[in-house]
DNA sequence: TACTACTTATAAG
DNA sequence: TATTATAAATAGT
């Protein structure tokens, strides 16, 4: 008799395309996700938070003790800044790339997500000034581009020296400052809390 | 030759006594957890704020978009009676080392997606040299964290140039090179917007 | 939704 | 920390 299944298969870690893979990918996975952070808390005692929203914008939630105690807590220590900043988007700028990005995947981003009307934040507004722990994925990308740029006039502007004034440049490339041995070192904060209570996709 | 190991046991999903078990437990499960957070966020698009506290209540988060934003949208439809947050900062910051994070998330994942032993390239060796659109989010924090390093540098000299020489410097600053109007433009092939940080336990 | 056959996570050493 | 045998999660039916 064949097979009753060729067997789970690796799959690419992107964006799932097809739309039902997706779903049921996603139902797998969040209850997978549940259960581990239950059992952590369970094993280790330890407190956590967990909220998620399904691509059908369905809410869920898990908390120990509870998702309210776990985030005063976690708020307590990471309090929201509130600074206010000028509205530098609603100028009227010409170049517009680098805007159009942010619009499209940061900033309006964040801000539709909200589902309501708030007062920009220092973090929205001027987020590559904020610890690089905070930065999300995109602003990560933005930035590395960013610094890509910056090095390179670094870089071009470190050899002129060399050449013109014979001064040494420390970190003049990526690479020395991302070789082990180059000294670097990368900091990151996970943060962490637990409980629980959840709805239907 | 007898086995190098009994292999993984079954566990009662109760508090694990042992002290020591416990905490490399927790260790490993958290990582776990927020790996798997974190994949649900890339293969769904779903959003998740993930927070919790160790044992030892240092405190681990994940976020995509962000924290923030997720438990802004969850307390809109889960409204508290009285959240009252002091407004102070109190950043922490944990070191990880370089090579174990490059092992552990990048170069170790990259052989592991080709599911076999094979030659190290240089863009297992030398990552950083490929293009940023296929680094992979830890790698970018890496790469972010040391262009910061560089950016420093950067600025120290370019604020240096325009004393001593009176030398302009473009992109001096990353605000220059990322502000809507400051002509630096980014282009991506990449989505996602997850943050990660972390402390060590 | 249930079922495999794989992939991935992890308890122990 | 690294290894490894086994438990657990899950992609494709």
């Amino acid at each position: 008799m064949g097979r009753k299944s060729n067997g789970r298969k690796k799959i690419d870690m992107v964006k799932i395309q097809n739309e039902r893979n997706l779903q049921v990918s996603f139902s797998k996975r969040r209850i997978g996700l549940f259960k581990k952070a239950s059992e952590l808390c369970t094993l280790s005692g330890a407190e956590v938070a967990l909220v998620g929203f399904s691509p059908g914008n369905k809410v869920y939630s898990f908390g120990h003790p509870s998702v309210d105690l776990v985030m005063d807590k976690f708020l307590v220590e990471n309090p929201q800044p509130n600074i206010d900043v000028p509205n530098h988007r609603n100028a009227n700028v010409g170049e517009v790339n680098m805007e159009e990005l942010i619009d499209k995947e940061g900033i309006l981003e964040m801000e539709r997500s909200r589902g309501k009307d708030l007062q920009r934040t220092w973090r929205e507004e001027r987020w590559w000034e904020a610890p690089i722990e905070e930065l999300n994925f995109f602003q990560l990308q933005q930035m590395a581009e960013a610094m890509e740029m910056t090095k390179k006039q670094c870089e071009i502007e470190a050899e002129h020296q060399q050449k013109v004034h014979g001064i040494a440049f420390p970190y003049r490339t990526l690479g020395s400052a991302l070789a082990p041995y180059g000294g670097a070192r990368a900091s990151f904060s996970y943060g962490s809390n637990a409980r629980a209570s959840e709805f239907r996709d």
